[in-house]
DNA sequence: ATAGATGCAAACCCTTTGCACATTA
DNA sequence: TAATGTGCAAAGGGTTTGCATCTAT
């Protein structure tokens, strides 16, 4: 969050100083700004900005998407800053006026339910939660603002929790798949991938505690990711299909079932965010799990080969069965 | 939506007859009014009601929950009448600026995780969904006025569409347990429940038949209630339940997770709406639901007691089980 | 009689605009 | 210089408020 080093402001017809003077203060200030506290920031430094310059230079971050109008209802309309930030919905204090910033990928899906069910087509969505903040509930006055400006960091945290869960959950499958497998050749592909999973755990985990490290009451900050139907599930359902009676060829199955399940998940929400280093860790994280897939198929491809040249060298049967229909 | 038995207005300091007029015009205007809306058409009728006092007015109405008041970011305010109409979400058009009214579980189940998580308590919830609307991309310049007028009857449409799925899940379910039902009063159990379930089914489909007489265009618009995880699915997961292995005391008891669900689904959501057809259908069928449920636990333990019975007559074995630990 | 409701117009607040002047390409 | 950006003040729109005047209890 540092000096920013300025990813060229999208043109404007012409260059001003005073454009630029307003925008690097907006852009180093997190939080939701209304029109007057930017007018106010301003006027703290360089004078001789106008009110007029501010609302038109807001408007213009605006439509280059260099900012996010935001609307609580207040009568007043407040930006946000939208570089560096993903989207993102709102818990509202009515009353004290604070705001709380969340996410969530089940909301996101649902919207493109509803739309689609509809024929409409959505380019933004606001979700306000608005009510009573845990603190004014206990009824402490203090408050002090927004406490957002730390979401960047929150994402990536959240987004290291999720892949690590996911990792976590992996390494769990393919322990219990190593476990289970019969074939001498399966169980080195599923030790393999366990090992694996376990090199990506402790890169993950040394990424997470450098994080907290960097900044410690991070760890303690409320969650800001929801991933109700996360992909760590996609692993724990897996697991348990890994019961006794399943083969070397279904638990591979089960496996590229996972891991296709989660590279897609990842890469469908990472790619949605800003630029970020959550969405960084959604993408590798992406990668990662395809690869993992893609081993897996290999290795499934590999298998059956196995099999059909070992029957063939067996009396012939019926290559497949066919599926009951209904 | 007729003549409207006036349910006892909340109580202001003193009456005000115009206040009534002002009231009354609102009430019977379904759509989104802004204050202005409201003003002309109170100054339609009878006239020297000043526009303070429709906005005095409007304020008074949401204080007591007659109105709601909705933001749609044009830069002012707008209001809908709450009475009958379930809270609701929006589809919005930024081109031919109508809205278009939907409803969730799925949002609102969110909306609690996320709140209990940061300790929260949410008084309303906002959930508006941006775009262009089907006829607006397609070019279709009319589009007319907001076609909400009929919210009140595709909640109901809607209800009766979800229950009537959920029967037919039920039904599907209990006809299939009476298949596989090895004992004969378990059997008559099960046979028992499909018939009631194919009663019931008769009785919705009629009151759907009916509602969509009186309102014909209703059966070919689109889906206001969305229920992703609506019970119907339960019933279909419990079917798929019932392999050939199952013996009746273990489909009983899947019966009746499968009704308690249903029962609180609709309980659950059925009692967040205001007033009106749509709530009488979702807490008429969570009744039955429950009455479902309380006769597969009268019979489940008439089935448990009756192989109490026979083991007692049987060399005496451990009486359960031990879990295994982890 | 008295608290409460109303109309009117003025005040407010946030935002946009017209216009003369300053900057930038 | 020609096209844009800017400051100021004025205008604009939605909403609230002060105050004298009604009205219900």
């Amino acid at each position: 969050m540092g000096g920013s080093p300025r990813p060229a402001l999208p043109a404007a017809r012409k260059h001003s100083s005073k454009r630029d003077y307003i925008v690097d203060i907006f852009r180093h200030h997190e939080g939701h700004l209304s029109a007057d506290d930017l007018f106010d920031l301003v006027r703290q430094g360089k004078t001789g900005i106008g009110r007029a310059t501010v609302y038109r230079t807001l408007q213009w971050m605006v439509e280059t998407g260099l900012a996010r109008k935001v609307d609580f209802g207040e009568g007043r309309a407040r930006f946000e800053a939208s570089e560096r930030r993903p989207r993102h919905f709102h818990l509202i204090c009515d009353r004290c006026h604070r705001s709380f910033e969340f996410l969530s990928s089940d909301v996101e899906s649902f919207v493109d339910e509803v739309a689609s069910a509809r024929g409409f087509a959505p380019t933004q969505t606001v979700v306000q939660v608005h009510g009573t903040c845990d603190e004014c509930q206990k009824g402490v006055g203090a408050g002090a603002t927004d406490d957002n400006a730390t979401t960047a960091f929150l994402f990536a945290r959240d987004a290291l929790r999720m892949a690590i869960a996911t990792e976590r959950s992996g390494l769990e499958f393919y322990t219990c798949a190593t476990r289970i497998a019969s074939d001498p050749r399966g169980r080195r592909v599923f030790e393999k991938l366990a090992g694996e999973e376990r090199t990506h755990l402790a890169t993950l985990q040394a990424r997470y505690k450098e994080l907290i490290k960097s900044n410690p009451d991070l760890e303690s900050r409320p969650a800001f990711l929801f991933f109700k139907g996360a992909a760590s599930g996609l692993f724990a359902s897996g697991a348990q299909q890994l019961t006794p009676g399943v083969d070397d060829e279904q638990a591979l199955r089960i496996g590229m079932k996972c891991e296709r399940g989660s590279h897609l998940f990842f890469k469908r929400y990472g790619s949605r965010f800003e630029e970020s280093e959550g969405k960084r860790i959604f993408l590798e994280f992406a990668a990662e799990e395809r690869d993992h897939f893609e081993l897996l198929v290999r290795e499934y491809r590999a298998l059956r080969a196995r099999r059909a040249a070992h029957r063939r060298r067996t009396p012939p049967r019926r290559h497949a069965v066919a599926r009951r229909a209904r």
